[in-house]
DNA sequence: ATAGGGTTAG
């Protein structure tokens, strides 16, 4: 309040009353005291005219209030014999400010004081014991309430039970009720054994039985909606969803109206099954009920609706919020980069930044997948940057999302770099990395990294396997995948789903084995899709086997009449095979259907600008020069022993257009464009939306030997590193 | 005064 300033300023040296006077007013009333260089001149002005004694427990409440944390501990050691509501003022001052061990030791210090504890203070006192998990002082202080009469009050009793809560033993609590736990959703039947050793580790003194929590709660007196939430808050944590839901609607029954907190307490278990009906009802109470607007609330709606995949319903949430904070802008950027939406949730951190909320850890590791999805390398250097100015770089959610990132960019050294220098290893970049070497070619790298994961007991789990299994499909790993399939199964009791079975179909295709794969997956526990299908009928058509192709097309028309690719496929497997009456058979069906194929396009970014490519696209201001650079090139290659190969050229035509068709495509676009664009050496990283064809995997290679230069190709399926003639897949993709 | 929301591999 300026009042306050210019009062005291106006009259330094007149007549003390009234100077007296005006700051006994001020003491009387102090809500008008709101900066603390205005509580500091009130303070002077004490120190001047009054006895220290009197007046420090007075602008002791006025600095805690302002959470002038080192003013209220020196005003405090000022006061010889402090006063309960002094003890009061600053232990909730240390509790604000986060100084829990603190706020214990003043506890201690004003019990020595002969203070007896009091219902204002010990709930604070008991959060404190809470968050530092220390059970043992929590036991006393529950005796203590008990032995000073304070445990008929409700702010007491809620506290101890959200103590008795979030100390609970878990193992415990399985055993209180008859199933078994927490389902596991990573694929496998067991508790993943990290989440586990951090509930039973890392406190200094042992857990409370179940039946503590159970009983407080039933012998309470009375009980209100926050004892409610906080029981609520505990059979979510601990996986009971139906339980709290049942909890919910008997506190509703007995006409407690659920609040805010309860609402976002159990919307995850929506957001968890996708049950999108019953989270919209929440939403529609919430709505009816004015709770929309609560940011907690808004964030666990956009998670909510976010894995439901209507992210759109998210986006609607999160515009209506008056405020966003930093969790706001975390889960909506979350909700579109898990739905797909890389540019928009790269728009959305851009408006965070502009909008002053700083992001955190959590705001890199929701964003860096974005960067890892659109290859674009050069932003998620920037996010790097930004990462480590911030100092976040020691969070293992942001470096597993960045070694993914610096992966799946075609960055796997630096991938590597980060993962090694990672100050403690993670599950999840463990298979980030695997999954890297995976794509990139490395096998041996992956499966080293996967032993180094069962011998540290890194309980493999769905998704690790999925990066094995890939990691051998693209080396052509035969007995290595069938061993890891089997071992999944066995070792770990991991259903086999989708992925891992198109992964050893896969495998078993390339390697020629067409009959095995044939069989594997005629033989799988869940329905094949069209896409395992056309994992065989690709590998028939490079091992020539007529017979099977047709088996495999005939399921995939069953499954995805409008499939294309595959009508593709058969036609170019009867045209090899000289079959003209059925090669016509099946580019009527394709003209009857209409071909949309999606349209091939291929992308690199020179000087921090995307430069796109579709199929013979004219339209790149450089084409004339590409077309020149190009040319030039063919002359050296074609010394060099380099023929075109035109067999996945489908359109009906002569040999000699075929291979201009060939030079028109749009990796080799891209190439080009990019050797003509940067300086000599400069690596070529250029990424397409489809498989890289044969004839430019040929291409590549003699160009990356003609031209010296390293041609990093990312394609749908992988990374291909053209260096000095040869590529990392060694021709085997 | 006590209770609540968002993270990375697929």
């Amino acid at each position: 309040m300026a009042g306050v300033t210019t009062i005291i300023e106006a009259i330094p040296d007149a007549t003390i009353s009234p100077v007296k006077s005006f700051v006994k007013f001020l003491l009387r009333d102090p809500s008008s005291i709101c900066a603390g260089y205005q509580a500091k001149q009130l303070h002077a002005q004490l120190l001047k005219y009054y006895s220290i004694a009197s007046s420090s427990s007075s602008i002791l409440a006025i600095y805690c209030r302002l959470r002038l944390t080192d003013d209220s501990f020196r005003v405090f050691s000022s006061i010889p014999s402090p006063s309960r509501s002094s003890w009061t003022s600053l232990i909730r001052c240390a509790a604000t400010a986060g100084l829990f061990p603190v706020v214990i030791s003043l506890f201690h210090r004003m019990r020595a004081a002969g203070a007896p504890p009091n219902p204002t203070i010990l709930p604070t006192v008991l959060k404190s014991c809470t968050i530092l998990k220390n059970s043992k002082l929590g036991e006393s202080l529950h005796a203590c309430t008990i032995f000073f009469g304070l445990d008929s009050d409700l702010y007491t009793c809620n506290a101890l039970l959200n103590m008795y809560c979030k100390l609970a033993d878990c193992q415990n609590a399985y055993n209180l009720f008859d199933e078994m736990p927490r389902r596991d959703f990573t694929g496998g039947n067991t508790i993943r054994n990290d989440a586990l050793d951090q509930t039973l580790v890392g406190s200094f003194s042992r857990h409370f039985p179940v039946d503590n929590m159970m009983k407080l709660f039933n012998s309470m007196a009375e009980r209100d909606v926050t004892s409610w939430n906080t029981i609520i808050a505990w059979y979510m944590e601990n996986g009971r969803h139906e339980v709290a839901l049942a909890m919910v609607r008997k506190m509703t029954n007995i006409g407690l109206r659920p609040d805010s907190f309860t609402l976002s307490t159990v919307l995850p278990n929506f957001a968890e099954f996708a049950d999108v009906s019953k989270g919209k009802e929440i939403h529609g109470f919430a709505v009816r009920n004015r709770l929309d607007r609560d940011l907690f609330m808004g964030s666990s709606l956009i998670d909510m609706y976010a894995n439901s995949t209507l992210v759109n319903y998210s986006y609607h949430v999160f515009d209506r919020l008056p405020n966003p904070d930093a969790i706001s802008w975390n889960s909506v950027i979350g909700a579109s980069v898990q739905n797909g939406q890389f540019n928009h949730g790269l728009r959305l951190f851009r408006q965070m930044l502009l909008s002053g909320v700083k992001p955190g850890p959590v705001t890199f590791s929701c964003l860096m997948p974005a960067c890892a999805h659109l290859a674009t390398l050069h932003l998620g250097k920037q996010l790097h940057g930004y990462v480590i100015r911030q100092c976040f770089g020691s969070n293992v959610f942001v470096l597993s999302a960045l070694v993914d990132m610096y992966a799946k960019c075609g960055n796997i050294c630096t991938a590597r770099r980060i993962f090694n220098a990672m100050p403690s290893i993670d599950m999840v970049a463990l298979t980030a990395m695997i999954m890297g070497y995976a794509l990139h070619g490395p096998v041996q790298e992956a499966l080293s990294l996967f032993r180094r994961m069962e011998r540290e007991n890194w309980r493999p789990n769905y998704v690790a396997f999925v990066a094995v299994l890939t990691a051998c499909s693209h080396a052509g790993l035969v007995d290595e995948a069938r061993t890891f399939f089997d071992s999944m199964r066995v070792d770990y009791g991991i259903t086999p789903c989708l992925e891992h079975y198109t992964a050893v179909a896969d495998v078993l295709g390339r390697a020629g084995k067409l009959e095995e794969a044939y069989e594997f997956i005629s033989k799988m526990h869940i329905e094949p899709t069209a896409s395992v299908w056309c994992t065989l009928l690709g590998a028939c058509r490079v091992h020539k086997n007529e017979e099977l192709a047709e088996k495999a097309a005939k399921k995939i028309f069953q499954l995805e009449p409008e499939n294309m690719g595959s009508l593709v496929i058969m036609s170019n497997i009867y045209s090899a095979a000289g079959k003209w009456n059925e090669t016509a058979e099946m580019r009527r069906l394709i003209r009857d259907k209409g071909l949309k194929k999606q349209p091939a396009c291929s992308w690199i970014e020179i000087k921090n600008k995307v430069h796109g490519f579709i199929a013979h696209d004219t339209t790149h201001p450089s084409h004339g020069r590409i077309v020149e650079a190009w040319e030039a090139l063919m002359e050296q290659m074609k010394n060099e022993g380099y023929e075109p190969n035109t067999d996945e050229v489908l359109h009906d035509i002569e040999e000699e257009q075929k291979i201009v068709n060939l030079c028109g495509h749009s990796e080799r676009l891209a190439i080009v464009f990019g050797i003509i664009s940067t300086p000599p050496g400069t690596t070529i990283r250029v990424t397409k939306n489809i498989r890289v064809c044969v004839d430019c995997h040929t291409a590549s290679k003699f160009i990356s030997k003609i031209v010296g230069r390293e041609i990093i190709l990312r394609d749908f399926n992988r990374f291909h590193h053209f260096r000095d003639g040869e590529c990392s897949c060694g021709d085997f993709w």
